[in-house]
DNA sequence: AGAGTGGGCCTTTTT
DNA sequence: GGCCCACTCT
């Protein structure tokens, strides 16, 4: 929205840039222009939280804080990003200095200056899931636990276990005890894992992603000198999606926080979709108690949704118990009821989709304005292949980030390798991509190399098969270790193409110039960047392809329909919304009902969903999915859409031939 | 012994 | 598409 804003006719030594008055609503403006101190904002779906955050900052700024001054948390960097540029553009200035981000970069910001106070260098490397994976399966295997006695979980099972603990600050055995009992008996052997695991990371210089939190924590806790320093540096800390913080953030919040008290915390109760994460609506309920003296804001005005989707959004989470009690208000003039549409078969569903999108570019929708978006990445199979055949363009935030993707990994390890010669796992990814090296060799090598031997040394170490690619290896390693070209990232990644990955990559993928041209996006990312640490902890911290958009920014404007899970369209809106696979078991999830929350947090996904609803609610479910095992399932439609009075809803059977729905 | 390949089985959500 | 397992090849 782009408006011209006037001068403030109030007579001000330097007067204000925006008007504020005539640009926010009521509730918004009081939060944006409230009184120093602790501040709760209550913002309903589409009220203009973001907005409201936005504002806040340019307020703070116009009123003599400096930008280095204010901390702002968000979900996504991406997030962080947008509301900045808002605020520049808003006070035609630059606010470069604001610390902004998820908590996992700022951590990460934090940590790379202060590391060497944790027995870490300031080069560490960040590992993602799989290499989290990958190094507690190498403990488990080294802590020689007989796994053929007693069912041992593996690695990524561990893994999930020892991030709960640490992001709800639990011990293993509670954590084991609330949600793997059936693993409970084992809690001191896995405790040894994480000491293992621990261990190991600091030997190997690397973090994992809970460790950008926990030692950013332990260094502020620890060190009197730091915390103060960040103590008095934020004057003002404001978190975004407040409801999804666990116990950990809140922690680190309530810490920075500590000194100054200017902690404005922006949430909704009703739309926390991250309790398995550790994530814990109780930080924004209890927020008034931790916080004498809080101001509470509402703002429950929605400019978003017609009337009709948001009277089905607030009779549905109105099912929900435990919740601050809010009624969104509806602006908008009164348009269409949200559908319910039967189907015979995922396929019909897909086909009722993809026909239903056509007519809405024929009625003037843009594409962009369209998104379908389901509960678990899997249920898009059809939709995805029924759009590939009717030429609809689409874009899909997949299960696999940018970084995750194998060619991507690879790269990137030559240059976690070299920067990091600690980076056991980086070293190994490495290697194994040479002829007849697999885990074993690589395990060999590795303690060779991690024992002192150069690698130009040890060709006659690797396979025969492979001495010319381990040459090649060693050559292209010291090269990329050079002072001109150790911090160039970009100019790293065209050594590593050129230097045999790209023979590498035709002979492996049948993709070959797919992944090319993806190394090619990657390295032109990477030369935005001074430092390869900055690129390398970027890339692992970056989210979704799709959703960051860093590597192919000229996509950014193509007309694509959007799929996406509903976690990942949190925050986001569009004209038309199809919500598919309304099935009891697949939303809400089979899993999601094993404990006992689950059905209310499952029900605040569904309400996220509708909410991402402008004009047009299309939910569907097909009376038939077919299964693994080839057979024909019945299936029900959701509890959620089979609680909403069915006045709310136009209910229609798809009926392709006919076009009758 | 260890590397590489193919088939069968399963799939919640993510920084 | 990923993971595990069994099988074959070096």
């Amino acid at each position: 929205m782009s408006r011209e804003y006037v001068l403030n006719p109030v007579e001000r030594a330097e007067p204000l840039r925006i008007d504020y008055a005539s640009l926010l609503n009521e509730q918004q403006l009081a939060a944006v222009q409230a009184p120093a101190g602790p501040i709760l904002v209550i913002a309903g779906a589409g009220s203009g939280k973001t907005r409201t955050l936005t504002y806040r900052v340019a307020w703070l700024i116009e009123h003599g804080v400096p930008a280095d001054h204010i901390l702002l948390m968000t979900f996504t960097n991406k997030a962080a990003r947008e509301m900045l540029s808002r605020v520049e553009l808003l006070l035609k200035r630059d606010v470069k200095g604001i610390w902004g981000g998820t908590f996992h970069h700022v951590g990460n910001r934090v940590l790379r200056r202060h590391a060497a106070m944790l027995g870490y260098k300031g080069d560490f490397s960040i590992m993602d899931r799989e290499d989290a994976k990958d190094l507690i399966n190498a403990c488990l295997t080294d802590a020689k636990i007989d796994t053929t006695k007693e069912r041992f979980p593996k690695g990524d099972v561990l893994a999930d276990v020892f991030s709960l603990a640490i992001n709800t600050e639990r011990t293993i055995a509670q954590v084991l005890t609330g949600h793997y009992p059936y693993f409970e008996q084992l809690a001191e052997q896995v405790a040894k894992v994480e000491t293992a695991y621990r261990e190991r990371k600091l030997k190997t210089n690397a973090m994992d992603y809970d460790d950008l939190l926990l030692n950013w924590l332990r260094l502020m806790r620890e060190h009197a000198d730091i915390r103060a320093l960040y103590q008095s540096r934020f004057q003002y800390v404001l978190v975004d999606e407040y409801q999804d913080t666990n116990k950990i953030q809140a922690d680190l919040i309530d810490l920075l926080a500590a000194q100054h008290r200017n902690l404005m915390v922006v949430g909704d109760d009703s739309q926390s979709i991250y309790s398995w994460r550790g994530a814990n609506f109780q930080n924004i309920i209890t927020f008034p108690d931790r916080y004498a003296g809080t101001q509470v804001f509402k703002i429950e005005t929605n400019y978003r949704s017609v009337p009709e989707i948001l009277e089905l959004a607030n009779e549905s989470i109105s099912a929900n118990v435990r919740q601050f009690p809010k009624e969104l208000q509806a602006v908008r003039k009164s348009g269409t009821k949200p559908w319910l549409i039967q189907c015979g078969d995922g396929n019909q569903q897909a086909n009722f989709v993809a026909q239903r999108i056509l007519e809405l570019r024929d009625e003037g929708y843009l594409l962009n304005d369209i998104a379908v978006l389901y509960r678990s990445h899997f249920h898009c199979m059809e939709v995805q292949m029924e759009l590939q055949r009717r030429n609809i363009p689409f874009s899909v935030t997949s299960g696999l980030r940018f970084f995750e993707q194998a060619h991507i990994k690879d790269v990137a390890a030559y240059l976690r390798y070299a920067i990091n010669p600690g980076d056991e796992l980086a070293f190994k990814r490495a290697a194994q991509l040479l002829p007849g090296v697999g885990g074993k060799t690589a395990d060999r090598l590795w303690a060779l190399a991690s024992g002192g031997k150069p690698l130009g040394r040890m060709e006659h170490d690797a396979p025969k098969k492979a001495t010319a690619e381990w040459k090649q290896f060693a050559a292209t390693i010291a090269e990329l270790r050079e002072p001109g070209l150790a911090n160039q990232p970009g100019a790293m990644i065209r050594r590593v193409i050129e230097c045999g990955y790209d023979n590498y990559l035709k002979a492996r993928y049948a993709n070959y110039t797919a992944r090319l041209e993806d190394l090619n996006q990657l390295q032109i990312f990477a030369q935005r960047f001074e430092s390869t640490e900055d690129f390398l902890s970027d890339l692992a911290l970056m989210t979704n392809v799709e959703s960051e958009d860093e590597t192919a920014p000229e996509q950014e404007n193509e007309e694509r329909v959007r799929l996406s899970t509903v976690h990942q369209a949190k925050g986001q809106e569009w004209g038309v919304v199809f919500v598919v696979y309304l099935n009891d078991g697949m939303f809400p999830s089979v899993k999601s009902l094993e404990n006992r929350d689950g059905e209310e947090e499952e029900r605040r996904l569904f309400y996220v969903a509708v909410t991402r609803a402008k004009d047009e609610l299309y939910l569907s479910y097909p009376l038939l999915r077919f299964s693994a095992s080839q057979q024909e399932l019945l299936q029900k439609p959701s509890r959620f859409v089979l609680e909403v009075p069915p006045e709310l809803m136009e209910e229609v059977k798809a009926n392709l031939r006919s076009r009758e729905y």
